[in-house]
DNA sequence: TTGTATGCGTTATCAA
DNA sequence: TTGATAACGCATACAA
């Protein structure tokens, strides 16, 4: 405390003293309290000006128990899918005028642990876990008394809780969907149905008890599956060889990376797609419309998803009301990889998701 | 100041009561002060731990000046280049123990300004503009002594200033990539080439005028030009037929969100690629190598570019040098839509960028 | 309508 | 080796 760079930043007391005021005045002028007069306002307001005065947010926060900052623990932002979350939630918390801070966990325990205790650190406002597989109670008992929202949480817990999942839980219909995905490939005359997985955690498990259920549901047989690491996705050739083996006429996929990676490999393989097999993706990414043949896949709201998710942070914020559970419906968009829409139009690719922004009570079906 | 919400979060007093100790102690203690004796700090530590102590890192900050967190604007996490520059960014980040925050501006420049006066509000150590619209000297002047990064500016000044541009600019080295992309469309015997922008920035300028002189050089007619709105990749079809009214043989693609497209497109055109026409993208997202044709594109090391503006700036401030500036080497990964790689085996996905992580000072061919 | 004084939770200075 | 105390920059309760 005694050297002076001298390039100190101008701080409200700066501003007070040009303006001819007292601190609290300028304070107050500043935030637009109605109680100063209008001459002393523009006269701090104009010495702010000239100074170029910026509030130093540190010292505000303290003082006034609020940082207007949002945290988000994700996996990857390598990913589409979970960068798509991303960009929703920057976008609901910009609109309300918060900040984000964003920690990549890898999806790894225990950073996404760290990554709680440096948002608690910084005293975010609001807190939010995409894709997380911190066990959700774990994850509320860390984050103190900041609103907590999940975002597609990957945790066991979510398999056995079936329906919304606990407060402030935000997730999409995958069973839903996945079902969808079971009766088109059914219906299209598909019998041999197989699901291929990619990593050992709860979606993965979900999606594959729900095409299970579905394809029993139809009488069919009992459904195959395969399974393959996380990464499988980058090595096409062996996830084609996986399932080229014993080609099933019908596959569903994981998530769209996984099932555009299988068309590339089964393409290696001289296997047609729809023709040898159908191919049916998860997620709805905009490379799913771009690819040859066009993945048929189960389309999922994720910019809504995080949209919503900042947007529930910030009414739990203003309101103290824990944020309420979402199950956000996914829609079905039928393209040639799985046969096309035969004779409806296929849609095309969009900025979006190609799910609707509103949420709806059903699966739908088409573009 | 006069409420009590009881669950007023433990602070370091709480923590140097229990311990029976002063705040000035308790503070060295946890802080790991070589003074202070073994007993007390085991003491104050077990304090801590009991009471579930987390610093409140708004105080810090003020007392210390300094926040241990960076800023990162940039246009839009739903653009696959981007969200992988931020990617590399916040890995560079939580390497050296900084947080980011990070805003969308969409490529706007008044939201560009938002962003960086939020973050000299927040006094963040370090700031980054990752594609950036802004003036770079605009953007220096509104950091004031912050440590400022620029990652492929995207402002018309770094047309002007070919090579490396000022203190703290990170570049790929697109016109190189530009150049041998034409080289190998000339090579596989192409001659009416094309180049297909998308956007009207300065990043397109630029690969458009590599490509014109590259092509010139080469001894060929001069280049073929067409440009389509930034968002023109979301409708395939009218990118299509922007192109094959008048068909050239061979088109470079402003990036590979737009060739992606255009392949799409040309297949419904029914132009078979790369017999009637070579593609060519830039960026190398890892889809590019998924497609059908695989595409040929310019892959540039954008992870590490994310990443290396990252270290920049941590250096920068620890340091309080000016973060020097850097021209990153690009890739050309030659595959199917460009005719293969004629005897060379072709490379497959990568999670990276398909570029090698060590700057090297060629344009680099091949996978 | 404005000023005075205090405290938010830390860390650093100085003295013991 | 430790403690008292003063800031850091701001917003507010209380006085005037």
């Amino acid at each position: 405390m005694s050297e002076h760079p001298p390039n100190q930043r101008t701080t409200l007391a700066d501003v007070a003293t040009r303006a001819g005021v007292s601190r609290a005045t300028a304070s107050r002028a500043l935030a637009g309290d109605p109680r100063i007069s209008d001459a002393t306002r523009s006269t701090v307001r104009e010495a702010a000006e000239a100074l170029e005065y910026v509030p130093n947010l540190a010292a505000r926060s303290l003082r006034a128990r609020e940082t207007r900052a949002l945290g988000l623990v994700l996996a990857d932002l390598r990913d589409p899918v979970h960068a798509q979350v991303a960009a929703g939630f920057e976008l609901g918390a910009a609109q309300a005028g918060y900040t984000v801070i964003i920690v990549a966990a890898g999806g790894d325990l225990a950073e996404e642990r760290r990554a709680l205790k440096a948002f608690v650190e910084r005293s975010t406002d609001g807190i939010c876990v995409a894709s997380g597989v911190i066990d959700p109670d774990d994850a509320r008992d860390r984050v103190g008394s900041a609103p907590l929202m999940l975002i597609q949480p990957d945790h066991d817990s979510l398999v056995r809780v079936p329906g919304q999942g606990g407060d402030g839980v935000i997730r999409a219909d995958d069973a839903n969907g996945v079902r969808a995905a079971v009766w088109h490939l059914w219906e299209r005359g598909r019998r041999d149905i197989a699901y291929l997985g990619s990593g050992e955690r709860a979606t993965n498990h979900l999606r594959r008890l729900a095409a299970a259920s579905a394809l029993k549901a139809a009488g069919g047989p009992s459904l195959r599956s395969f399974q393959v690491p996380d990464d499988a996705w980058t090595r096409p050739h062996e996830l084609a060889r996986a399932v080229s083996g014993d080609l099933p006429d019908g596959v569903i996929c994981y998530d769209d990376k996984t099932a555009l990676a299988l068309l590339d490999g089964l393409r290696g393989e001289g296997v047609a797609v729809p023709q040898d097999v159908a191919v049916v993706g998860f997620d709805g990414i905009p490379f799913a419309a771009l690819s040859n043949p066009r993945l048929t896949t189960v389309a999922t709201p994720v910019l809504e998803m995080g949209e919503l998710g900042a947007r529930s942070l910030v009414a739990a914020i203003g309101s103290r009301q824990p944020p309420p559970a979402c199950l956000l419906p996914v829609e079905l968009v039928i393209r040639e990889s799985s046969g096309g829409a035969g004779g409806l139009r296929e849609d095309g690719v969009s900025q979006g998701t190609g799910a609707g922004r509103a949420p709806r009570p059903e699966v739908l079906v088409g573009g």
